[in-house]
DNA sequence: CTGAAAGCGCTTACAG
DNA sequence: CTGAAAGCGCTTACAG
């Protein structure tokens, strides 16, 4: 019986720890895992051997025994979005208090690549997920469930979700916003937002709008509705668009702060005062925002904090008795300088 | 003898697929991994009892057998940054070609929470790391020389860096953003910096600055260097307290553009003109800079082209052969409409 | 409090 | 092209 030579990973070994401290493979094991269960003595011992030969532990060996892999995963649409990098954030921070490794995916709001970023999480073993939305296949969330993955949808909350979400309500929000600009008096209110697709999100939020003029005896002029990229260049072009149209109207209400930037940009080089010839909304309160003039009328949600509540409810419901709860968050308006009355 | 009884993940395993398809757990571990090995009738029966069963490989199982974990890691100061949010997406982009995993760690600028990083991700197996900067204990360096894990040190390129690195030369960078300042006919210059603690990119930048005065016969005068936070209020803060002096500058080279934006906000608010009464220069050109009035003049820097090749580079050591070659990536100046001719 | 040893789910050297 | 089986580095049920 010939002796079969693998290369293994030429790090130090538990067992070798084991050898130097002169116990047990379990011992060592327990030092690091159960120290209750040791004796100080030894436990000294057993530590020195590890640092001694500078032993880190070798997650999948200990993952593959202990079928806990102590990895978290988020799958959030983009990077390039402060909104979201402040929700990982969150994530991150608690997650590392009970080390946890958390284990990032970005799906550019696209269902099929957020699917694959689950199976390849899945494949990790991922033990919880947090996820952006609800706008993804169901076969992603077939999967969770086929595999016992407890998950949260963040960013989003509707009570009657299918999900358990923690997030805020997108329709209600932007009813508030539209009647914030209603109580303004304006009756003429154009609108522009960002793509719909892949995003039920925006189109919570028109409904949302429509909820409030509706409730006013107003309505929207369709001609006035733009729907477009999430840039500056597509704000201010659909801004430039909107108001140069005979009969034009007194306020713009933006799906994000990034084409109200646009728009704000925009009518500056019309020659449009802000809010005088037109009020425009954003939404997100982005870091610049309020630091650069003229201060924008937006909404600011607690990113960090959706962050933070999906990583304590992931982490809860490991224990299969602790299913995960959905938590509303409010968003809180910030009326700053480009919303107010119409006319001069 | 009594069967040990071990909870498992109760998912399917490879060799429940491989009894559906009726071959051994070699071929199906073929299959996927090496399937020029298999007939294709065979490949077939497998592939279709992985379907069946909904069998995903356990990524543990196979790090341990393999030695080899498909994961990489990033380590970068901050996600708060666009910057840095981009070098992660080109790595991503990179490495999930070659179905690697990339694991990220935010060290905020703290060496002992970036060692705490690198320490979990050698537990976690990465078999390659980037990480921004050499700002970073030694003994961070020797773990990664320990466990033989290839690295490149990003956003930062010196000739005589003992590590290999991807980036740019910060010094040079600000010596042309000097030079161009100077060759408008600026000859009294203020700076205002982010912290150079655990940052000696900035320091190279104050360097640089200094290399370019020092050649046309210039000096910097201390009052009129601030340092402080990398942001917008900082700005506009240091730049009204370095106008508000007497015989005050005619230009100020900030150290990026969230302080450059700061003190193009303060300038306005102080009733100065941009560029005619003051020139202002950031570094970065984040996605505002060349978007809302008035446009930065400011240095672009390819960061997806860094985090691609740092992934590139990476993945290539993976072959011992192949060290990590080092790579340097010049910034280009953006001449917009911040900086110009000084007076009137 | 401690240890001997089985077992987690894969890969792969060896044999055919 | 395919298979029997050892082994990767840990944890933990079991026994004392």
């Amino acid at each position: 019986m010939t002796r079969r030579v693998r290369p293994g990973s030429g790090r130090a070994r538990l067992e070798e720890v084991a050898r130097l401290a002169e116990v047990s493979t379990a011992t060592v094991s327990r030092v690091f895992n159960e120290p209750s269960k040791v004796s100080d003595a030894v436990q000294a011992r057993v530590r020195e051997a590890a640092a001694a030969l500078n032993w880190i532990p070798n997650a999948a060996g200990r993952a593959l025994a202990s079928s806990r892999t102590h990895i978290a995963g988020a799958i959030i649409p983009t990077l390039d979005n402060e909104i979201f990098a402040r929700q990982v954030s969150g994530l991150q921070a608690v997650l590392a208090e009970q080390a946890f490794t958390l284990l990032l995916g970005c799906s550019n709001y696209d269902p099929q690549e957020s699917l694959n970023q689950v199976q390849a999480m899945l494949a990790r073993g991922v033990e919880a997920l947090a996820i952006v939305g609800e706008d993804h296949p169901p076969a992603l969330f077939e999967a969770l469930a086929a595999h016992r993955v407890p998950y949260v949808v963040t960013y989003a909350y509707r009570a009657d979700s299918p999900h358990p979400c923690i997030g805020f309500d997108n329709r209600a929000a932007f009813s508030i916003i539209a009647d914030h600009v209603i109580s303004l008096g304006h009756r003429r209110v154009g609108v522009i937002l960002q793509p719909l697709a892949n995003n039920s999100r925006v189109a919570a939020r028109l409904d949302g709008i429509r909820d409030s003029l509706e409730r006013h005896g107003l309505e929207l002029d369709p001609r006035e509705v733009a729907v477009g990229p999430s840039s500056m260049e597509f704000g201010a072009e659909a801004f430039s668009s909107i108001m140069s149209r005979p009969n034009r109207p007194t306020a713009v209400i933006c799906g994000n702060d990034n084409l109200a930037l646009g728009a704000v940009a925009a009518a500056a080089s019309l020659g449009l005062r802000v809010p005088a010839d037109c009020t425009i909304t954003g939404f997100d309160d982005l870091a610049i925002s309020s630091r650069l003039p003229p201060h924008l009328t937006t909404m600011w949600v607690d990113n960090l904090q959706i962050g933070r509540l999906a990583a304590v409810q992931l982490l809860a419901a490991r224990s299969p008795a602790d299913a995960v709860h959905s938590v509303e968050l409010q968003p809180v308006l910030r009326i700053r300088e480009t919303s107010g009355r119409p006319g001069r």
